[in-house]
DNA sequence: ATGAAAGCGCTAACAC
DNA sequence: GTGTTAGCGCTTTCAT
């Protein structure tokens, strides 16, 4: 910058000008400074404004660095589907480099790793303007800490830290809807839900909607789900699948995972086993993943809006950043329900 | 900073070892150091650490400000289709990320937008070690400048200046595997080519190896292809295949569309007129999309590794970010034919 | 419309 | 192992 400002004969604080308010410089002398500028190869130092204005223009998100849900599923599965997968994460990205964007702001990702050396939210921290958070990506303690001095959003988390904004989906509304409709329009009565971790927000949202609905009908309402899967995946949704038909009694008449990956699993696990779907038993999934289209039968679940997710995050970062005073938002954005062959419907 | 070295009672200098270096200081320094950071809710500025050390553990990524290329398909599509879609610049971006992941480095997105007050690059490239351009993203003027002060790769594009490092996929390769095949295999022999605007380069690259294919064959080798598309929609893909359908002569065996989206119009626009896929005509893309496979029939295609793209692109960028010195590589990466229905195969 | 000077919050030598 | 001291390259008053 000194060099730039010698070559054109100005003073740094017009090479400043020229880059930050161009208007406010003569037209001449900022055409010279251009023209010194690119002779030299000027670029000014993001670190440099950010640091002198306290402001960087960019906003980050922090995601958890899972393996791709689908890694096991694509081994069995034609290899084409793996370009076929939109990650959850991705779609988050999507949403809000959109709405960053229309902002003005470019948008920093970094996914947590298992042993950084220094945290990635703190690295990501130090860089943005403000940013959003996906559920369990990030310590608490480290969030809290953080969130004292910049924006911060959680998505599709619980309420960890109460002054922070945040954004949900409709998880109880959309699996009280799907059960709903597997009671009321089905007529179906014994129905099972095979469920998450007790510690994963999302499915024991989902399990809830589930109860209500059955609160609702009138059916006995079950304090726990009937099978609880770690990771959510499409094996041990084949496995609960499995489980649940070798199980003594009556086998039940429907069956709602917590997430598609299980239900698609399941669907396998039913087919080798002969079991039709929905004729003997209906399946359900939540999410709305691509995948849940192309199966078969095509899987009656619940659409969630990932990209809006994004997106909204976004909108509630840039809001703070205009009124930092402001009460903490909490978000919750509809889902819908698709209704699909494998409950039966279509 | 300097409150949390007061607060804990040493220099502002142990502070700073505390958060780069830990191992340097005595554990019981380190806790004390950390305890008062925690009170104070401090957060490192990587503003100012950038500055200082002059590198920001950062890469970047500039693409193209595109509208949804099937922003118009949706309107006429089903609607979940639009959850399905996975852009380019999507896969590139996840590329990216795991590779610059595995490496130690956040990712920093930008898109150029139409009328930013600066330019998107410049803002990219002030706050980064080094970063990845899609083609025709950014001016070339401004790349030039900016190419010389760090390392910048070249995705998909010419090589338009000459020092960067850049990468493309097989696009000639792959369409002349593609006519070899249906000239061949498949025994047609009046092909027709809709290829995109002159300066794509992918498009003419593709088109390049259809005319290689044709010279293999001792077929007629056509100067230019039979049609152009402005922005290879499938809406033009449709309009493409009728005026082939309607133009004067022989009808053509078989017709080769620059890439998917194209052919996936054009599938619609023959099924409406009645002529079916592969019996009367043979119909092909290029790129692989996930629509691709779902279309009817399913499209037989040239499937380009875009997420390897970005992969690469940020191996590019880490290497030269060791090694300044050497010289610009220029990497291309295979593609892969695969035949699906609409060429007679399967 | 332009210039001068004082930091922004950190790292990097070097000294102790 | 820890402290001291210069900057890093800008933006920001405040003058002119």
């Amino acid at each position: 910058m000194y060099d730039v400002a010698e070559r054109s004969g100005v003073s740094i604080a017009t090479v400043s000008r020229v880059y930050r308010t161009p208007d406010s410089v003569r037209a001449q002398t900022r055409e010279r400074v251009l023209e010194a500028a690119r002779q030299l190869g000027y670029v000014p130092s993001g670190n440099a404004r950010g640091l002198a204005s306290r402001t960087t223009g960019v906003l980050g998100l922090c995601f958890p660095d899972m393996a791709d849900p689908d890694a096991e599923a694509d081994a069995e599965a034609d290899s084409d589907a793996d370009d076929a997968v939109m990650l959850y994460s991705d779609q988050i990205i999507r949403g809000m480099e959109r709405a960053a964007r229309r902002h003005g702001y470019a948008l920093l990702i970094a996914a947590s790793m298992e042993d950084g050396p220094e945290s990635v939210v703190a690295k990501v921290a130090g860089r943005v303007d403000g940013f959003a958070v996906l559920a369990r990506t990030v310590p608490t303690e480290d969030l809290e800490v953080i969130s004292r001095r910049l924006p911060v959003v959680m998505i599709a988390g619980p309420r960890e830290i109460d002054h922070l904004d945040h954004i949900v989906v409709a998880n109880a509304d959309g699996e009280r809807e799907l059960a709903r409709h597997l009671i009321e329009d089905h007529g179906l009565r014994r129905l099972a839900f095979v469920g998450g971790e007790v510690e994963s927000p999302d499915a024991e949202a989902r399990f809830l909607g589930f109860r209500q609905a059955c609160r609702d009908a009138g059916l006995p309402v079950p304090d726990a789900p009937d099978l609880r899967a770690e990771m959510m995946t499409q094996a041990e949704g084949a496995r609960a699948a499995e489980a649940l038909l070798d199980r003594a009694g009556e086998r039940p008449e429907g069956m709602l995972f917590a997430n598609d990956q299980m239900a698609v699993g399941a669907l396998r696990a039913l087919e080798r086993r002969g079991v039709r779907v929905p004729e003997d038993i209906a399946v359900t999934g939540f999410d709305g993943i691509p995948l849940s289209r192309i199966v078969q039968p095509p899987l009656t679940t619940v659409r969630q809006p990932i990209r809006r997710l994004g997106e909204q995050a976004v909108e509630l970062l840039v809001q703070r950043l205009g009124n930092s005073g402001a009460e903490p938002v909490s978000l919750m954005l509809p889902v819908s329900l698709i209704r699909r062959a494998s409950c039966g419907c279509g």
